[in-house]
DNA sequence: ATAATTGCTTTCAAAATTGAAGCAAAATGT
DNA sequence: ACATTTTGCTTCAATTTTGAAAGCAATTAT
């Protein structure tokens, strides 16, 4: 059952089989940011995902347990995704994308950003704890 | 000139812009942990990259300066690849790639690599250095 | 009652990927 | 010296994935 999902034994190889793509870490992302996203939260985000793409990702993230998807209290056609722990600890990994970028592609990156990063690598446990939370 | 190559000014996407594929750093994994390789070393890793991918990959990472290509010392048909600083500093994400599918996924990943994560969660910044020098 | 919003699904062309075969230069074997 | 093998790719057809746009049904807002 394996046996077709990855390529190897390999950990590192077997994340990228499931994350190893330009979209997947995005909603990651947002989830840590912003605790609770909804989809067009997802799809309004700067870098314009198809809502195709962003349905069966989605999808993908609930099977493999990265994240819940729960109703809203009052509106019935909104939904709210959460990370679960599993999603969650692909905080380090993220974090230390964030550190790669802003050292390698400085000057494309918003001041925003490299404020995050600076704060990074002051306190990088802390800033993991804030986010994991 | 960048207005193509990235979806925004977040170092997490931009570096998905980069790496964001199943199959580039599984090449900086092979040269992390190896130090060197040749195309024929990558090419009978476990994972099995078609020839095709793996030399368009290595030219991207030879362009974007994340790994260098030198002669070989006796041998004028191979090729010696090595990682620079900045395709080493991809280093804790890897690492984090690690633990993650280690914590995650671990019913179908090797010993071998379970021994290495452990090692990872005992002491990740001694491990990191070990890698990145 | 009508219009707008939300969370998708569908469609389809274009782009990326795979797997196999092919190839030239260099190295090795005899 | 000559044939064989090795190495590092390139090429190509077939398949898969992607992106862009349109469509849609069930709410919700007016």
């Amino acid at each position: 059952m394996c046996e077709k999902k990855f390529r190897s034994t390999c950990p590192i190889s077997s994340a990228l089989d499931l994350f190893g793509d330009k979209w997947t870490l995005l909603i990651v992302r947002d989830l840590l940011y912003h605790g609770s996203r909804t989809f067009k939260d997802f799809y309004q985000a700067e870098e314009k995902i198809p809502s195709s793409r962003l349905a069966d990702r989605l999808k993908k993230l609930e099977q493999l347990g990265a994240l819940t998807k729960e109703n809203h209290p009052t509106n019935k056609k909104v939904f709210i995704y959460r990370l679960t722990q599993k999603g969650k600890d692909l905080a380090p990994v993220i974090v230390d994308l964030i550190t790669w970028g802003n050292k390698h592609l400085e000057e494309h990156i918003s001041e925003e950003s490299k404020e995050f990063a600076k704060r990074l690598e002051e306190n990088r446990e802390g800033v993991l704890k804030e986010l994991m939370k």
